[in-house]
This record gives structure tokens, sequence and C-alpha cells, in this order.
DNA sequence: GACGGGCATACTGTGCACATTATCGACGCT
DNA sequence: AGCGTCGATAATGTGCACAGTATGCCCGTC
């Protein structure tokens, strides 16, 4: 009668017979990784019928996914023109990290309350992970795993609302660091983790602090570095095609790198 | 031929073309405001076809606006099922809150560092609005500003990324406020907020974190028994009707007050 | 009288087709 | 020859209709 006697009857069943959201993930997930490993350009279009045909699905599908895509801030939409692979300027990089460092100086103030050998220890395994990675040539993994690490901190926290948040702003600056970072540099160094780690476990907060916040501020600068070299690469891409008084072939390159402009 | 006067209806064409979005906002708006109110009950199942007729749009349209506010946590979806609004358990409440602790510990961290004479004026401006409110009957209003205190410290440190989680994190205790807290208590205490402020400006900034994590426990503490006066409420309201041996008209009960209970 | 299966209904999910609009090529004009 | 304007094309936005599924009711059986 009353809705005191909740029907709890479809506990049994999971979404593990859900082939239908299963199919977005899909899509989703191929677009985020993607864009984790910066394999799309900022500025890229994305156009919803020639994605439907790359992933074999309808355009409704890629249209919801793209929407999605665009909510969680992964990618950009301008009104009646389309889907585009953000283009990050200077100052966005800014205030990512500027956000990053706020947000993890929360965390490791809460952090250092709390903080147990069963954290520790699953720090310290990681730590491990990371040093394997960068010591081989995995830089896909190592930036991964350098991700992770902060993950890490804020899951320990067991607040999902922060560890959303901070998946969230890693997928942003992830894929800065993608798209911009000078492939020599190794950009999140183990040892930074392993000092902040390290004054954690010494319950020296403001020191921990002191070195994550400085540990953004280098990504930051190499970023910012990296952005100018590749305005500068750009430049001269740009330039090149016109040695042999090239003419009526600038179409091809319109596709790519258009810049929205459409930033409020 | 001769359409050279189309150049003007042109304009005014694309004027009318650009409220389409907006008619999205002005649904997506409405349905945030009722939520903010708590004039959604926590657990009513929304469905697509009843809101398309109540705002007078298409149920596509709809449809677009659940997803988007599922998106950022304003409403659950079940794959077959449908829309809800969310009933937040203790455990989402302790979350919610601890999330509210940790991040404005690390906002205020940073505001200690950057605080000038023009955010403080604001601050005090706004916390005269605050007791202006509190003195008077107006509840919402309260409720409005009082959180807007909060979204007034995190603007000041100008990341729109801080900004928009602060947002989503609002939105969300803002409900759970409007829906569980006891109408005769008033939530958030402008004193507390004065405190905060206060300690910010002597620049004490493990004062200003202790009251500010105390002001979010208090809130927490005050939801806490608000949810189980609720509960009790409920199981009043839900035997009351059996008194005249009621039977037969336990359809009408069901559309509100579903239980979810697909968290994972 | 209680329980289980079958059926009707309503709601969500999805693909499709059309309308609208931005972009690009080309023509004609100054 | 440069420039503005018009027309064609492709991509996005939107409503619609159909399909699949969960839900609640009803009836038959134990």
């Amino acid at each position: 009668m009353a809705p005191a006697t909740t029907k709890i009857k479809d506990r049994s069943r999971k979404r593990a017979a859900r082939d239908g959201p299963a199919i977005d993930d899909d899509v989703h997930g191929a677009l985020t990784r993607a864009l984790f490993e910066g394999r799309l350009a900022p500025g890229s279009k994305l156009p919803e019928h020639r994605l439907a045909t790359i992933f074999g699905v309808s355009r409704e599908r890629v249209r919801k996914v793209l929407h999605r895509l665009v909510a969680e801030r992964r990618l950009e939409r301008i009104p009646r023109r389309g889907t585009f692979v953000p283009n990050p300027s200077p100052e966005e990089i800014r205030t990512v990290y500027r956000a990053h460092r706020v947000f993890e100086t929360g965390v490791l103030t809460q952090l250092a309350k709390e903080l147990n050998d069963a954290m520790m220890s699953r720090i310290d395994a990681h730590l491990g992970e990371e040093r394997e990675a960068a010591s081989g040539a995995d830089r896909a993994g190592s930036v991964r795993l350098s991700g992770e690490f902060h993950v890490l901190l804020v899951d320990s926290l067991k607040s999902p609302e922060l560890s959303h948040f901070l998946r969230e702003l890693l997928a942003r600056s992830s894929r800065m660091v993608s798209a911009f970072e000078p492939p020599r540099l190794s950009l999140c160094s183990v040892d930074e983790h392993a000092a902040i780690a390290e004054a954690l476990k010494a319950r020296n907060v403001e020191r921990a602090i002191a070195l994550s916040n400085e540990h953004f501020t280098h990504i930051e600068d190499r970023l910012a570095q990296g952005i100018v070299e590749r305005v500068e690469r750009r430049i001269e891409d740009a330039l090149e095609p016109l040695v042999p008084v090239a003419r009526g072939s600038s179409r091809k390159g319109r596709n790519r790198g258009p810049d929205p402009k459409a930033r409020n």
C-alpha cells in the first residue's frame, strides 16, 4: 500500500545484462582514451556523422556521447557549428593547475589527520610502479600512473564527490600534457611525488602542501613552455607550403586546427 | 529572383534560432530551481512525457535536459525505469559535507594568501545581505544567500574549475537542506560565516579552517537529525490511511516516493 | 485464501527523415 | 583584379514513430 515497503526486488539484477548503455560507454571510453593519449589534436572538429561511421553506431548515439563529454568539460560545442577538441589557452592552463593546487591543499590537510598504515603502504606500492614505468620508456603509462598518484590520495578520503572532481580535473590536465608537453621531458617527476609522500608520513602538513604546490607549478611551467613551442612549430608548418608558391591547396589544412574562438 | 531583401530577415532568423538552446536553459533552470527549493520530493519519478506537457516542449528536449541534469549529479537515472529525484542516504550526506570541508580548507588556505580589500568589502556586503534575509522570514532567500557566501569565497580565486565544482556540490547540499532540514531551524548561521570572515581578515588560517569545518559539521548534524525525523514522519503518514481500513486506494501514493536503491 | 503466471499498459530507448543553418565555390559587378 | 553576393552542399538540430521492456493488474490454480 504505502511506499513504506519499498520495492527492492531488482537488487539481484544489475546492469550486467544491459547492453544498451554499454555501447554508450564504449564510445565514451574510446573518445576519452583518445583524449587522454593526446591523439586528437586540439582544435580538431569531431563531425557526428564521421564518428558514427567510424564506430559503427548511429549518429544519435554519437550525439548523446558528445553531449555527455561536453557536460564533463572534455569537449567544447559551438551551437550550430559542431563539437571540437578544446584548444587550451595559457589562461586555462593557469586556472586548471591553480585548481589542482587549491584542491590538493585541502586533500593533504585532511589526509594528514587520518593517514594510516594501509594507505601508506598503498602509496609506497604506487611509487614503486611509477619508478618502474619511469625507468622504462613507457611514456603513456608514466603519465597515467603520474595522475593516478593524486587519484590515490583523494580516494583515500572516501568521498565520491572529491574523487569525481579530481578525475574531471585530471582529464583536462592530462589532455594538456599529452598535447603540449615537450616529449623529451618526463613530466611528473616521481621524486616529487615521493617527497610529498615523505612529508605526509612525517605529518608535516605545511611541507607537504608546499611540495605539492611546487609540483603542480613545475608541471604548469613546463606546459606553458610547451605551448609556446607548439605555436611556433605550427607557424612553421603553416609557412612551409608557401615555399614552392603553393596555391589553391589550402583547403586540406583547414580541417584540423580551427580555433573555436567562442570561449566565454 | 530579387531576394535582395532577405538579408535583413536572415539576421532576425538568426536571433530566432538562438533561443533554441535558450529553451533548454529555461527547462533546465526551472528544474534546477525546483530542486533547490525542495519542491520535488526525494524519490519522485520524473516521467519525460509529463514534463513535456507541463513545459509545453517536445519529449526529446526534456530528455536532453534530464540527461544533462543527471550528468551534473542533480538527478539519478535508472536505465529502463526513468529519472528520479535523488533520495540521499545518510552516507551521502556524510560524504558531501566531507567534500565541503576538504574543499573549503584548500580555498581558505589559498584565500588567506591573496585576500585584498576589495574581496573583504564584498564579503562584508554579503554578510549584510545575509543578516537582512535572516532577520526577515525569507527562508528560501536565506538558504540561497547562505550558499552564495561560499560561492563568493571560491569565486575570489578566479578558477572556473573550482567555482564549477563548488556549485555542483552546493546544488546537492542545498537540495538536501531543502528536503530534510527541520523548518524551524535557521540552517546556515550568519554568525558562523561572520566568524570565518573574521579569522580570514586576521590571516589566521588555522582558525578559519577550524571554524569552517565546524560550520559544515553543524549543518551535517542538523541534516542527519532532520532525515531521521523525516523517516519517522513518513512512517506516520504511511500508517495513517490504514486507520479507516482503507483498501484499493494505494495507486495514487505510489507515484511519489519510490526508492531508486540503484546506487553504485 | 495465497501464490504464480499471463496480459494490458505506459514509459523509455532508438533510428529516421526533415528543417535549418553554416560553409565554400563561383559568378558577376565595380 | 578585388570584392561582394548568390547558390550548392554538408552538417547540425529537432520532432516523430516504432520497438523493447518494466510494471501493475487480473485470473487461474493449489
